[in-house]
DNA sequence: GTTTTATATTAGTGTATTCTAATATTAGCA
DNA sequence: TGCTAATATTAGAATACACTAATATAAAAC
């Protein structure tokens, strides 16, 4: 049945569900959930142009400053954030009226390892 | 109109579609097309789990392979793989009648980070 | 307190995605 | 030459997505 060409060390007997990594543990379905989420998050060119945007503004860019450049509503920019946010990619500060967003360590790393191998 | 705090070193002027990335340089509408589709390559639970077990396997690891441990049908396991293989995330290989999957550099960079940072 | 400005939420719509079932292709084997 | 096994392709259906327009909230300014 198998079609392997060498042994298999790993993953014949994984638990359905559960998914193995490159080093030889497991992933649990909560961490897949995880990258999966945060991966789709940033699979769509408003929310990965405006986390760019967020990422290059040292101290953190406003909602306000994003919408002139993303080119959609105000409320796809709104979306945008939230679902950014929810998927841990951005942080945000209320100031005033405005509310700043700023990128997460995750969301930094991504970017880099993306602008490392293009 | 701009109620930025700190004065905007960056991308106030950025030609539109034109994405100003960390590091104070732009990113081409071609680099950001390729990034969106890797990521939204990887954003779907069947072709993460799919790049796990083949990031997982030394040499490479066939269709046959993936079928069962993906839980959907064979269809959808080719569909799958080939646009991971369209997305520049696996290398693949013909070998008798089977074809055997590589991850990318790419594709273990994000996964390494992805790990790193969860 | 009313108005204005910044952002969020909701509802609805058009489009894209992801799967299954069916069929096609391709390569080894009898 | 057929037969079987591995993978790919196509068509269609259910569902998910991303947007706009309209409305709501919340905080400053007047």
């Amino acid at each position: 049945m198998t079609a392997q060409s060498t042994d298999e060390a790993c993953c014949t007997d994984t638990h359905r569900s559960d998914v193995c990594c490159a080093d030889g543990h497991f992933l649990s379905e909560e961490a897949v959930a995880t990258d999966v989420e945060t991966l789709s998050a940033l699979g769509n060119e408003t929310r990965y142009e405006a986390l760019r945007l967020i990422a290059a503004a040292e101290d953190g860019i406003c909602v306000c400053d994003l919408e002139p450049e993303l080119g959609v509503s105000q409320s796809a920019v709104s979306q945008a954030l939230s679902r950014l946010f929810g998927s841990g990619l951005v942080e945000r500060r209320k100031e005033g009226r405005w509310r700043y967003y700023t990128a997460t360590p995750r969301a930094e790393a991504l970017l880099r390892v993306l602008d490392e191998t293009r």
